[in-house]
DNA sequence: AATGAATGAGCGTTCATTCAT
DNA sequence: AATGAATGAACGCTCATTCAT
């Protein structure tokens, strides 16, 4: 019956209007107060809803913490992948796309004041449900991600790195994160001085900038 | 007087007891539970008190949280500055001396599961009150001290780094942190291997192990 | 739709029991106890209900006192409206609807123990919430529904009162509230002896009763 | 022994200061934030002592509040008492004696912000301590003199009460508290205007003022 | 006489979660 | 799918009072 079919499809739809009004409001309150500090009934209140509607699509609190979480860093991932050279001039200033990719990363974090959240699901996530798509198994495909490229890089000679590429790629990511960490306790760093070292560590032979 | 003086001692000792019991319960239970799951309650039965006793010592559960993490940070801060080449075998290898720094940061991290409170004391210091020795400032000195100290071993001759020293501190700093994170989340992370590249980074010409 | 018309008034009902049953509650506990020295929890539990429940209908415990006390003195000036003379024989016996009135208004505090709690909403009511109907009004309504009855008695020539009509109209008042106080502190005063004051302000010629 | 005697009496002049010390705090406590939101912690801290120090001296709050109020009442009664005509002058004008002992009293209640203080006791007086001179006595003892007072000027033919005299003195007394619980409430209303009621329930043939 | 650490009961309030509607 | 009243356990914190010093 194509009626019920229909009938169907809008109840998903309303469905999944809901899910994602929740999610907005969560997200934003995570980012204002912290997720600690945020309660239920912040999260429907700013979505426009009440509490019922909130447990009939998540199980709790630190589930839909975990699943804006593992979204958001899916999100990031893949808009870092598209971050690529095209055009032939790029094709050979890899301090550009290092700096492109460097500098997506840090608009995204400082942009949103990503940085707390961030920090608190880590803290918390060996506590946090995680069916899947867990942070162990997202940052694993980061590494294997920034590995891949690096050699991708290197079998191109645009870069020569003197370290593994493994550890190379846990030692950006590392570097990324507590850049972060220093930039969010004290406002005086800047992270954009990361690119130095990452374009030393790859072996560019581009000069540092500062 | 003395007799004055002997009965303000036993209140003064008796007090920086139960101080030194509220905040080793606090603590123990900060890296157990988390600050945010532990309450009051909690941490005043594991130290034998009340929360009477509690709230004579502490302004509130924030002002624990803060001490005692101010004071942690200071401890690693001065430990680490005690490890000093003390022979003249150690004067040359700067492998080693770096080694045992790095070491004893991450055994001072590891084994007391630091990473999930610390994480969680950065996610919340913004809003935390730090009327002194905030985290700003001890991150600036930890910073400092990093940065006189290569400077220290470059004058030496010891190290060739090729970044700025004060770009290497806070980079030095940022991989320790990103390194904890990472093998806090994926215990497969080996956090030893950061040691290869800060030395690598600081222009020891030894060979990495791995 | 008539079904949803019924679920929001079911709830509605439900909600509108309990406030019912809360306020009830808290009403004999201030009497009994006093407003300070009554918990929300001495409230629920003689209500029937968690202090959860509380906090969904009321803000706070200043809430619902200032609420029952608005309502109650409101009760009691609608009620004082309605005694009126309604037979050609009590038209022209002043006395008798000044008495019936002074009694109504003796009776409502006496028999509920009214004073008391009075006197500590008097005494906190400039720390206490008041968006509307707050006890300002209530009075000058009060004073100028007294006011107003004066003039009409005057006006059909029933009384003759030397003093202004509104420092007539506040003195009854005050009288009312004096007498009130002392008769709380010492039983032995019979308050009904305030008539004859009033009777005797008013310009009424009928002789004192003692 | 002399010199016992003079050791005793130091400390008994040590503990009356102390007593004078606390008693003054908690007055001015009492007056700014009422009775039961000032704590014994609050009226120790700003006596300059130490909890311990309040419970020496006094049993409960309850006590030093009851305490207070009973010595602060026969003050203003034996204030009232000394406003007497010191001239031929006087003698004769009864409305400004009168106005003068109204005006004291205002002047008491008012420029100390006494009222809700003296509500809050009142509210709860029947739960207090109350070994002696409990507030039944003082008001018996302040009808009592207020209509002896009237007996003197009626028999020197300087009033003219129509009112029997213990009647008129619960009024006036009454009227006084009324007044300032309605001046308390309202600031519009001027309790000065009592005067003219009082002078026209006595029988005083001076005109009303306004 | 005075200190001040400690008690312990209690308080107002919050909140994740449930469920009848 | 959504409501919202209700639960019940906790929570951070206060405070009158006690007592060893």
């Amino acid at each position: 019956m194509i009626v019920g079919v229909i009938v169907k499809t809008k109840h998903q739809l309303k469905a999944e209007q809901t899910i994602k009004k929740l999610k907005k409001a969560a997200y934003e309150l995570f980012i204002e107060k912290g997720f600690s500090h945020t309660s239920i009934d912040d999260i429907v209140k700013k979505a426009g809803f009440t509490k019922g509607a909130f447990y009939i699509h998540f199980k709790s609190k630190e589930e839909i913490f975990t699943m804006i979480m593992n979204e958001r860093m899916l999100i990031q991932q893949t808009d870092l992948r598209t971050i690529e050279p095209n055009s032939i001039e790029q094709h050979f200033d890899i301090r550009k796309i290092i700096e492109q990719k460097v500098e997506y990363m840090l608009k995204a974090t400082e942009s949103e004041h990503w940085t707390p959240m961030f920090l608190e699901f880590v803290a918390n996530c060996h506590r946090l449900p995680q069916e899947q798509n867990n942070p162990t198994l997202l940052y694993e495909e980061w590494r294997k991600e920034v590995e891949k490229h690096l050699l991708n890089l290197k079998q191109k000679g645009l870069i020569d790195p003197v370290l593994p590429l493994d550890l190379l790629a846990t030692t950006i990511i590392a570097i990324f994160d507590g850049f972060n960490i220093q930039s969010h306790i004290d406002h005086s760093i800047n992270p954009k001085r990361q690119l130095d070292v990452i374009l030393f560590l790859i072996g560019s032979r581009t000069k540092p900038s500062v």
